[in-house]
DNA sequence: ATGATACGCAACCAACGAGTTGCACGTAGG
DNA sequence: CCTACGTGCAACTCGTTGGTTGCGTATCAT
């Protein structure tokens, strides 16, 4: 079953991605104005974006001759709800675990 | 900055590997197992199993001629952190956001 | 009009990821 | 002992990915 949350979790899996996500939570911003807080090209970055468009983790907007781009953190969301569903499994488990020893335990 | 988060995101983005977390939170199991559910060979899913170890996300321990994995949900934690703490920026934002709406509105 | 700036697209490359097959080694059981 | 089973390791293929460079084009300012 190929989800959404593949492609959030691969967009997550790159620290450059996680940083200019964590940047773009500060400011709005160009790919050039990223690539320069980097080692690497501005091409290199644009792809980057590109990567995070397509997960639903940034969106962008033409203004003049710039292309500036906006963090969309609702896109974490099919990731955080995986997460969240697994978490809750765990828990549950412990739970049900306390629950047992306490019964066993007590009774 | 390469942190445990990389490797816990990438194996993450993988859905046959989201689906072997989630057998291997109802039970333990053997890759030979495993392999039977799957349309992939049994050396496939060794790999897989190698990769979310390595993540920390599973754990195994050899009983006579057999390996038997087990969930290690513990190992999410880097993940859910780092989406937690986003989420709690972009919640910070929004109160921020309501809270000069509300300044700018009635003042 | 000209030059500088910001962009997008395409080609190319090295490295990695997911998958396969083949084989050798330990272990359980007739 | 011998066979069958389960595993691990290595080699190989093939598509993807992160990175580069080069080029063409649109926009802004002089």
């Amino acid at each position: 079953m190929t989800t959404e949350a593949d492609h959030v979790f691969a967009a997550l899996s790159d620290p450059t991605r996680r940083q200019l996500l964590e940047w773009l939570d500060d400011e709005v911003a160009t790919a050039t104005s990223l690539a320069e807080r980097l080692p690497i090209s501005r091409q290199a970055v644009a792809k980057h974006l590109s990567e995070l468009s397509a997960a639903g983790l940034v969106s962008s907007r033409r203004e003049g001759r710039e292309t500036l781009f906006s963090v969309d953190n609702e896109g974490l969301e099919p990731a955080s709800e995986w997460l969240a569903q697994r978490a809750a499994v765990w828990e549950q488990r412990l739970a049900r675990l306390a629950k047992t020893a306490r019964s066993t335990g007590e009774g």
